[in-house]
DNA sequence: TATCATTTGTGAATAAATTCACTGAATATT
DNA sequence: AATATTCAGTGAATTTATTCACAAATGATA
């Protein structure tokens, strides 16, 4: 199967969406109310989910647990996926308890730091260690996701042993452009630059 | 002028880049070089400059202040833009004092948290309010942009009175999907989703 | 039971984005 | 001084993404 990032994209917000409904009762979504709720048209999100060969019923709909559980096979979280956070400054911190991650099916089961000290002050139930053991750790734990919070500065050294130790993906809050092997799947959350891009746009007027 | 989202985002993140490598002092830039940081191709990079007039030189490429100078009185952020953090847990106290705003035309200029006992604790030299005073503050110091890091619940709330208070634009990083008005430029920034995409990617195996 | 309204699914049409191919200019090289 | 190389700029070609239009299905309504 091929699809586009932009198709992926979707299908999260769309699978997202599904659990909150689930959560609701709410046993039939259409089309439409899907594409309103993730910001496209019907005929798109009808598009994305025909590549994916959803049953949706006439007039009603896809059925929300049902459908919500066959995205879940094909390509998304039946079973969960290991994280870990490294850099446990303010931000990281706050990831490592960001409780929605557990919900979803990740679950973070390490967080790294190289400053020894602030691991000690840490109070978390979730394991901390000092970065000189992500190799090892990150192999006995299985983890597949590095959540990378460290400063700019020692971003790219963080991304190149997480590469070493075998994680297929890597979630960057740091605020550089890194190097990311292209077998490993990455994607860069930067605040500023989302910030820039609102800015952006008002200027721009657009939409 | 009329710039598609993709355009503005590489544009942002070029941005970006120019201003590392001011910081390093490096003169020019070429399309090849830009193509490959920010990861697209340099024709693609030549045609979103192409739309902005910006200026290259044979054999060079572009020079790094000039171009970043233009890019910002273009549209970016040639003037400080004031913002506001809303919703002060770990996430919202993290952002208060995310450094790198600062340094990049933002300047977080209140937080705001409905809990009171919350805001005589917090540590920082940011201003802090109850959120009953937003829309005054919003007002009264010409806040431009909302940051949400409120729970899920609150956030259509908080988004009803940033928009009632008259921002701009909105970074929402409450894991729900929230409905602000058309004038308003928003973007989510969905942690969950993004571990998501990721997963996602890396079943499929795309790219 | 007949008609109407709604909603999926999908091939075709359209629109948008990217890539190509080539020109012209300026520097580097011989 | 002549030639080769590199790089921006851009119209055309191509590819990709979105939207449209309509058939088929099915529940609601009269």
């Amino acid at each position: 199967m091929d699809l586009s990032n932009n198709t992926i994209e979707r299908i999260c917000k769309i699978f997202g969406h599904l659990d909150a409904l689930e959560k609701k009762d709410i046993d039939f979504v259409s089309s439409k109310d899907l594409a309103k709720v993730i910001g496209t048209t019907e005929y798109t999100v009808r598009k994305d989910i025909s590549l994916l060969g959803g049953p949706g019923y006439t007039r009603k709909g896809y059925e929300v647990r049902t459908f919500k559980k066959e995205l879940g096979q094909k390509f998304l979280l039946t079973q969960k996926r290991n994280a870990c956070i490294v850099g446990l400054g303010r931000l990281g911190t706050a990831l490592l308890d960001y409780e929605n991650f557990q919900e979803d099916g990740f679950e973070i089961v390490a967080g790294f730091d190289c400053n020894v000290n602030k691991i000690e002050r840490i109070r978390t139930n979730i394991d901390v260690f000092p970065v000189s053991l992500l190799e090892e750790i990150v192999r006995a734990r299985f983890i597949e996701l590095g959540i990378i919070a460290v400063p700019a500065e020692s971003a790219q050294e963080v991304v190149d042993q997480l590469t070493k130790a075998g994680v297929k993906g890597v979630l960057n809050f740091s605020p550089v452009k890194v190097n990311v092997p292209p077998h490993i799947v990455h994607l860069d959350m930067d605040f500023t630059n989302a910030l820039r891009f609102i800015a952006a746009r008002f200027i721009m007027q657009k939409k």
